[in-house]
DNA sequence: GTAGGGTTAG
């Protein structure tokens, strides 16, 4: 990735004569992310007969942190075994380093453990490449060894090692790593903090990164303090939040960066933060952002998230270098709108410049096809993954097993779930979402119940599916059963989609009095979703009474959402009642409601027909209507022979009892 | 002029 556009010193013809020139050249090249160019150098240099001294390793090691390659590791690694400075404490820490940040963490080791003498620097080092790969048990015995070795660990060893735990997102470690580091006493200057502000708002704490922040002095603040608060509003999702802290760092007379930018954009992900974003992009373009290529993906990704994918394109086809998270920003921005042939263009287009698609560009895809039941794409996708290797992914196949549930095929998504050797809760959370989906509700249970006999922990989503799978099948007992364990036993407090759920579910057992009641006493704002599963409940069973109260709550929230009219102009007309549907009717006019007709759609051979209530132009309408009158037909012959069978038995049993 | 350090896109 270009990160410095210009480069002056780098393009001239360099014939350096002495070792300390070469060395600052290379020194150069690193600082300026250009780690390639310091490796060409390098080779540049031996040709010219000049040979490497001790400073000039660290400083390749270095260059090739930055790419983070393998090939580049072991190219170093061998001109340092060939020169006299390979026992060098400098080279060998820079040595360890450079391992680490190729994820190479048994070379680390290795020469780690070999090390004749180690600073604070090498202990940093290994410690920080244990962290990343997540083995914290060793972590904590280096710590010990560390120490009792007679080195103490330093301000560096508590950022290396609280960056380190951050993939766990557990809050609880990043607070014992905070009193650890104050019961040694190391000195918290303003690169501590920031770590610290950067950790609490990635564990989901942004109070108290709020407080790190304030606590540093305000001549010590620098510009990465302000941007550490601004990605921790980003990583919230509160745009409101972002655009405070720059509005205040501006005040202060910082100047933005690319980091405050990118952060500002990221926060922007709703139709609402459209305006916001559109100021930022302008403020990035005055500040020359824009000529970097992290910015303009980012600038693409807040466009389509806001909902103007049409803008997002135009950017991404203006660009004139992209990465991979180029093509996939603009492939999810489809693929979220439910555009997958869109997305699939992009797709071969990515493939056919030769940028080879990752995890996450597989990921928007997937859940695309899962979203409009795109089966036949989302099974070509299938077997794309399985050539390329990325089938034995797990986060891959958790993908997988949600889009076949979401299409309908359960049994192919239990195929893919029972094929995993080793399942993680989302595999199974997303498993017995599908079940709930496609109507196996006893399955589903089930499923719940061998997560607990595993051990496992079950978290406030799986609760949602385990709820999911009660509401849809009516199992009202059970729903009670998971809600009281959520609280009592897991201590998970529940959202207002899993009280969503519960309303649903004494809705349709005609228990409205009681549902309306359990919303009285939710301790969260109830929102239209909550008390649209009542008014849905209050149709099935034609009460006007709460019907009324509950669909004027939805007209305060949302006034302009046709659905809960219709609803209860539909309430009204079941019972009679003229009146109340001219009421509506008139409610909807002054509140300018227009009701979108409802759509609906379906790929087959991986074309997509769209159907909506008033047209019935499709090429095959003729035969598919008929086909649709035929089993509307069937369907109530079926429900007639239901109730004369319902009537039998109840006759039968007046007969009995009497 | 050397090694281990802060923020940052999908």
């Amino acid at each position: 990735m270009v990160k410095h556009p210009v480069t002056p010193l780098l393009n001239q013809f360099l014939n350096f004569s002495t070792i300390s020139q070469w060395n600052s050249s290379i020194r150069e090249a690193v600082n300026h992310g250009y780690a390639h160019k310091a490796l060409t150098l390098f080779r540049q240099m031996k040709q010219n007969g000049v040979e490497p001294n001790n400073w000039t390793f660290p400083f390749l090691a270095k260059a090739c942190t930055k790419v983070s390659n393998f090939k580049c590791s072991q190219i170093i690694h061998s001109h340092v075994m060939k020169s006299p400075f390979w026992s060098d404490v400098f080279v060998q820490t820079a040595m360890v380093d450079m391992y680490v940040k190729c994820n190479q963490l048994d070379d680390a080791y290795n020469l780690f453990v070999r090390m004749s003498m180690r600073d604070v620097a090498s202990w940093n080092a290994i410690l920080h490449g244990f962290a990343q790969s997540g083995f914290l048990d060793t972590v904590s015995h280096l710590l010990h060894d560390m120490r009792f070795s007679g080195i103490q660990p330093d301000s560096v060893t508590v950022m290396g090692l609280t960056r380190g735990v951050l993939h766990t997102k557990s809050l609880k470690l990043v607070k014992s790593l905070h009193s650890f580091a104050i019961q040694i006493g190391i000195d918290v200057d303003v690169l501590v903090a920031n770590t610290w502000i950067a950790a609490y708002a990635k564990c989901g704490d942004l109070g108290l990164a709020e407080v790190v922040f304030n606590e540093i002095d305000i001549v010590t603040r620098t510009v990465v303090s302000w941007n550490s608060m601004i990605a921790g509003c980003a990583n919230f999702a509160n745009f409101f939040g972002a655009v405070n802290y720059y509005k205040c760092m501006l005040q202060e007379g910082f100047r933005p960066d690319l980091s405050t930018i990118v952060s500002l954009l990221s926060s922007c992900v709703q139709p609402e933060a459209l305006f916001q974003g559109m100021l930022i992009h302008s403020h990035g373009i005055k500040l020359g952002c824009d000529l970097y290529i992290c910015v303009v993906n980012t600038l693409v990704s807040m466009y389509s998230k806001c909902g103007d994918v049409d803008s997002a394109r135009f950017l991404f086809d203006s660009m004139s270098d992209r990465t991979c998270v180029s093509w996939t920003v603009m492939i999810s921005g489809y693929a979220e709108k439910g555009d997958m042939n869109e997305a699939l263009t992009l797709f071969n287009a990515m493939e056919a410049t030769g940028d080879i698609p990752d995890l996450v560009t597989m990921l928007s895809l997937i859940s695309g096809c899962g979203q409009i039941g795109a089966l036949e794409l989302g099974k070509w996708i299938d077997n794309y993954s399985i050539s390329n290797g990325l089938k034995d992914n797990l986060i891959i196949c958790n993908a997988f097993i949600d889009m076949y549930a979401k299409c309908g095929c359960i049994n192919d998504a239990r195929e893919l779930f029972y094929a995993i050797p080793v399942r993680s809760l989302v595999s199974w959370t997303t498993m017995i979402a599908g079940c709930a989906l496609n109507g196996e509700f006893t399955e589903a249970l089930n499923l719940f119940t061998q997560i607990v006999e595993l051990g496992l922990k079950p978290n406030h989503i799986t609760f949602l599916a385990a709820l999911q799978a009660c509401s849809h099948g009516g199992l009202l007992e059970k729903g009670w059963e998971y809600f009281g364990m959520m609280t009592r036993k897991y201590n998970i407090s529940p959202g207002v989609d899993h009280y969503s759920c519960m309303v649903d579910l004494l809705g349709r057992r005609g228990k409205l009095k009681e549902a309306l009641e359990f919303i009285h006493l939710m301790p969260i704002k109830p929102d239209a979703g909550i008390w649209g599963a009542l008014l849905g409940a209050c149709k099935v069973h034609r009460n006007v009474e709460i019907g009324e109260y509950v669909s004027h709550r939805l007209f305060e929230l949302e006034p302009h959402v046709a659905v809960p009219y219709a609803e209860m102009a539909n309430i009204y007309a079941s019972k009679g009642r003229w009146d109340g549907v001219a009421a509506i009717r008139t409610m909807m006019k002054s509140n300018k409601v227009r009701k979108s007709p409802g759509q609906s759609l379906v790929q087959v051979k991986g074309k997509t027909h769209i159907f909506t209530v008033e047209h019935r132009d499709h090429p095959e309408g003729r035969l598919i209507y008929m086909m649709l009158d035929s089993l509307n037909l069937h369907l109530k012959k079926a429900r007639l022979q239901l109730s004369s069978e319902a009537d039998m038995n109840r006759s039968e049993a007046t007969l009995f009892s009497s």
